[in-house]
RNA sequence: GGGCGAAUAGCUCAGUUGGUUAGAGCACCUGCCUUACACGCAGGGUGUCGGGGGUUCGAGUCCCUCUUCGCCCACCA
């Protein structure tokens, strides 16, 4: 195979194979592309910069830095590339933007089983030496997902991947974090928080997530201290927690517990006395409706506990050991001192039971929050943490997306995000691992905590040369949700990138990170630059197996993309993801049948190869004229068939992938949920290469191409531009295949390529009667082969069909040598012979009478006759009662009633005509 | 517990503001190596539009209700 952005050489159709050989064009199209530095966005072609070019930016939603391909991915970020490729062709100064995440707690995650491997622990590493470490790991093997991406056909500009631990963009977290301080937008906050005692961090309430599990509800009761024999009854989960107990709460209306407000109880297992207060925070109605009051270890308990000035003792270490940690001592029987939070439930339980004290023991479902990075159970923990103030952040963002600043596709996550938004709860930002943005606070000896630029030689308030830098570090999101505009420059003003490329356009991801990602760039986007960092949000579906699993690593249901690259080609990846993508909808994808999934994209993939093998062939050594130098006098009706189905085929693709951007950046109602249907725009796109340019006109200019003359030419001519056409209209999607073929149409030249060439704009209306025209051929065509298989006619068997005279004979008479050639029928104006016959009535009214002497009996076409008879029959009733309805005439709207009128006209016609057919041959 | 969404052919889904006989792809069946393509060509059938009720001249489409499934959020210990 020749270079692909070489000029193809004259009749190359002669060498072709007859199948795509995508294995070895693949790597020398991207060569191609990549040497051209076609994917390179230049600010000074932008409008921005006075060139002539909107700019359009989409920036990629940044995998882990440790991440390898997986379909996700691929799915991701094909969705992207089309959009991408799309927004080239069509003249935009188009930047998608690449990149990776450090990913700290995933990432110090992976390097910690390494480490672990080796028998050590981070601690027993150090912080700098883990760090390094760390380092090293990425810089040997992150980043690989960038290369993968390329092999499926990314167009990124790679010359400006970023990634978010870089020393730029740690730049800009810094300054985000130092002006949300300024601002007094982030503090420092003493509360009980998620904590992960197995990462040893904090959690934001995102990462902690939700599991629903098969608890148990321990019933215990606390006697009263003065009076043993009476007690409150509590109802808890967690009863290793009785061990940090400070009250007892019940609801201050409810009867049964009011004599016992203010009075001590005896709190199990520990033995000293706790008293009984009133909140109303306790719901009476659950469990016993008495609340025991765990400050240090419960949200909840928290918020009672600073409500009523209580203690707020620990008895779980970071690590969910039991022990007296803080404001604990007296409080830990020494048989549960230093055990996991979990045997430690177990043995309390047994102690209770021991003691009389235990009641009863429910089963009790319930949701469990677990990491959402290992899996382990939650402890909510009192901590200091850094946190930002959400409120004040949200409100605009919550703004953009009601007033239609921003959309978000599907709209159903509109409603979600402004759920989410509007009890939206402030962000713990730090945590306590190693890997990650540093935070920018130093504390000297008299305890000013401030926050710098640069790092400090001295204290800011009082000059202290003492001081110590706060050891927490980002949570890793504080990074992401500054993507948008710290991959462009910010926080520096003059960047030619923030300038020419932000605020981006279309934002491409899954709907799970919604609130972790996208909500917050939104946050960032308005806070930092004062406005929204996009105008469109797609949520696209998740990719699962047939079980509607989502397809996983731990399952063993994946897919790896590379190995469906390797077999079938990266443009039938592309097809079978981008195809089955309809907004919003999960993409299934059967694992252990790939066959099954990508076969139909490399066999799209084969059929255009051969189309343009047949075009190729047929051309020859001849040049072909432009397109445009054509008369169009001089055309054809199958010409101005195929040119007004490319127009069509223009407009339906221009509807499915939609407006690029809004016009005056607000999303008008009736535009907010328009395009991004790339199922449609490919379905489309397909149709028209493949049912109609290969289905019909091909076969339609075959005799046309036989004959040298000025009409061989034309059809030359508008067979080149229309498959030219159909390529441009399905690059976005399979760009290997169409490039490879386009590299070598007639016309070709070196160093142009399709990747960058122009979309296609509609060429305006063609004439209406023309269109039609060619339509009652492949109707005729159609009803004659359709009658064919009916009656078992062999396929070498040539029939005769006689039509009335008229317009449509006209047609069906000029066009005969097509008729003859893909129905293997003759036409005859005039009357049929007699005897019997089979009948077509096409959709157009136009009456075929196919002669059937000796081949069929006539039993069957008499049945075949009454059954459509009987049909018709009935639905002109219904029609005829409904006519005959006065209310429907007088109130459904006039064109309704006129088309039902016309309809019942036409209906009847072919009931008369059906019904002489069966008195005739039947009777 | 609150909120949102879905249920249409064996499978995955379309079905615009209610208006012909509800569509597509895949799968399946039959016949063809008709020289661009068997990774192809031609033909074919399949639906009580989840159940029930209502509004309307007319409902897959609007309303109510039930059932099932999914998603998001949440401080029932």
């Amino acid at each position: 195979m020749s270079e692909p952005n070489q000029t193809a050489p004259a009749a190359a159709g002669a060498e072709l194979p007859t199948h795509f050989d995508f294995k070895a064009a693949e790597p020398a199209i991207s060569a191609a592309w990549e040497t051209a530095g076609a994917f390179h966005a230049d600010p000074a072609r932008t409008k921005r910069f006075g060139g002539d070019r909107d700019p359009f930016t989409v920036l990629i939603p940044p995998p882990n830095v440790t991440a390898v391909l997986h379909v996700g991915h691929g799915l991701n970020n094909t969705v992207q590339d089309v959009l991408v490729r799309w927004r080239r062709m069509a003249g935009d100064e188009t930047l998608w933007l690449p990149g990776t995440d450090h990913a700290g707690i995933a990432t110090q995650n992976v390097v910690e089983k390494i480490v672990a491997k080796e028998g050590k622990t981070r601690f027993d590493l150090g912080r700098e030496a883990f760090v390094k470490r760390t380092e090293e790991f990425v810089a040997e093997t992150g980043g690989q997902i960038l290369q993968q991406l390329k092999s499926i056909g990314a167009s990124a500009d790679w010359t400006r991947t970023a990634y978010t631990f870089s020393p730029e963009l740690s730049r800009a977290v810094r300054e985000a974090f130092v002006r949300l301080h300024e601002k007094g937008l982030v503090y420092r906050g003493h509360r009980v928080i998620h904590w992960c005692p197995r990462c040893l961090t904090s959690l934001s309430d995102e990462e902690a997530e939700f599991h629903d599990s098969e608890g148990k509800l321990y019933l215990v009761r606390y006697p009263l201290a003065d009076d043993p024999s009476n007690g409150i009854t509590i109802a808890t989960t967690r009863p290793e927690t009785i061990l940090a107990d400070v009250a007892v709460a019940v609801h201050p209306d409810d009867e049964r517990y009011s004599a016992l407000v203010g009075q001590s109880l005896t709190l199990p297992l520990v033995g000293i006395t706790i008293p009984v207060i009133a909140d109303g925070y306790v719901e009476r109605e659950f469990g016993t409706g008495a609340l025991k009051i765990t400050p240090a270890h419960d949200a909840n308990d928290f918020e009672v506990g600073k409500r009523h000035g209580l203690a707020m003792p620990v008895v779980i270490s970071p690590e969910g050991k039991v022990g007296a940690i803080a404001d604990a001592e007296g409080r830990i029987p020494k048989e549960l001192d230093g055990l996991d939070r979990f045997a430690a439930r177990r043995k309390a339980v047994a102690m209770l039971e021991a003691s009389g004290a235990l009641v009863k023991i429910e089963n009790h479902k319930h949701s469990v929050r677990k990491c959402y990075r290992c899996e382990t159970v939650v402890e909510p923990r009192l901590s200091d943490q850094w946190f930002v103030k959400m409120a004040p952040l949200a409100a605009p963002a919550l703004k953009a997306v009601k007033d239609g600043t921003i959309r978000l596709l599907p709209e159903k996550w509109e409603k979600v995000y402004i759920n989410w938004l509007e009890g939206i709860r402030d962000w713990n930002i730090s945590r306590q691992l190693w890997w990650g943005h540093r935070v920018p606070v130093w504390t000297c000896g008299n305890r000013h905590a401030l926050a710098y630029r640069e790092d400090p030689a001295v204290c800011r308030s009082c000059g202290d040369k003492q001081l110590e830098q706060d050891p927490d570090v980002f949570d890793t999101w504080f990074s992401s949700w500054l993507w948008p505009i710290s991959t462009l420059g910010w926080p520096d003003r003059d960047s030619k990138d923030l300038k020419a490329f932000f605020p981006s356009d279309v934002l491409v991801t899954a709907p799970e990170i919604l609130f972790f990602w996208v909500a917050r760039m939104i946050f960032a986007g308005y806070e930092f630059l004062g406005r929204a960092p996009f105008h469109t949000v797609y949520l696209h579906g998740t990719v699962r197996d047939m079980q509607h699993r989502k397809m996983s690593k731990s399952l063993g249901n994946g897919i790896d993309p590379l190995d469906v690259v390797e077999r079938y080609g990266a443009d039938a990846l592309r097809w079978t993801l981008i195809q089955g993508m309809g907004l919003g909808v999960d993409v299934m994808l059967d694992p252990s049948d790939l066959d099954k999934s990508f076969a139909p994209g490399r066999n799209f993939a084969t059929k255009l190869w051969n189309i343009g093998r047949f075009i190729l062939l047929q051309v020859g050594d001849d040049g072909v004229q432009p397109f445009e130098q054509v008369d169009p006098a001089a055309l054809q009706l199958a010409d101005r068939w195929i040119l007004g189905r490319l127009d069509a085929a223009i407009a339906e693709c221009d509807a499915g992938l939609g407006p690029a951007r809004p016009r005056d950046g607000h999303w008008p109602q009736a535009e907010r949920q328009l395009g991004l249907r790339l199922d449609a725009y490919a379905e489309s796109a397909r149709r028209f290469v493949w049912n109609e340019l290969a289905d019909w006109y091909v076969e339609a200019v075959k005799s046309r191409l036989g004959e040298a003359g000025a009409d061989r030419e034309v059809a030359r001519a508008v067979l080149v531009h229309v498959f030219d056409h159909g390529l441009r209209l399905l690059h976005p999607i399979m760009p290997f295949v169409t490039e490879a073929l386009w590299q070598r149409l007639p016309g070709a030249v070196t160093g142009r390529l399709l990747a960058t060439a122009a979309w296609p704009t509609s060429d305006g209306e063609r004439p209406v009667a023309e269109v039609g025209n060619f339509d009652l051929l492949r109707e005729a065509i159609d009803a004659i082969r359709a009658l064919r298989a009916q009656y078992v006619v062999a396929p070498g068997n040539p029939v005769r069909a006689f039509v009335a005279a008229g317009a449509g004979a006209d047609v069906l008479i000029a066009n005969a040598a097509l008729v003859q050639r893909l129905a293997k029928c003759r036409v005859h104006v005039g009357s049929p012979p007699g005897g019997a016959a089979a009948h077509a009535v096409l959709p157009s009214g136009l009456e075929l009478v196919l002669p059937l002497e000796g081949m069929v009996d006539v039993a069957r076409e008499c049945a075949r006759l009454r059954g459509e008879l009987d049909s018709l029959s009935k639905q002109l009733d219904a029609l005829r009662s409904r006519l005959a309805n006065e209310k429907f005439t007088a109130k459904a709207p006039a064109a309704v009633v006129d088309a039902e009128r016309a309809k019942e006209r036409e209906w009847s016609a072919r009931t008369e005509q059906l019904a002489a057919k069966v008195r005739e041959l039947c009777d």
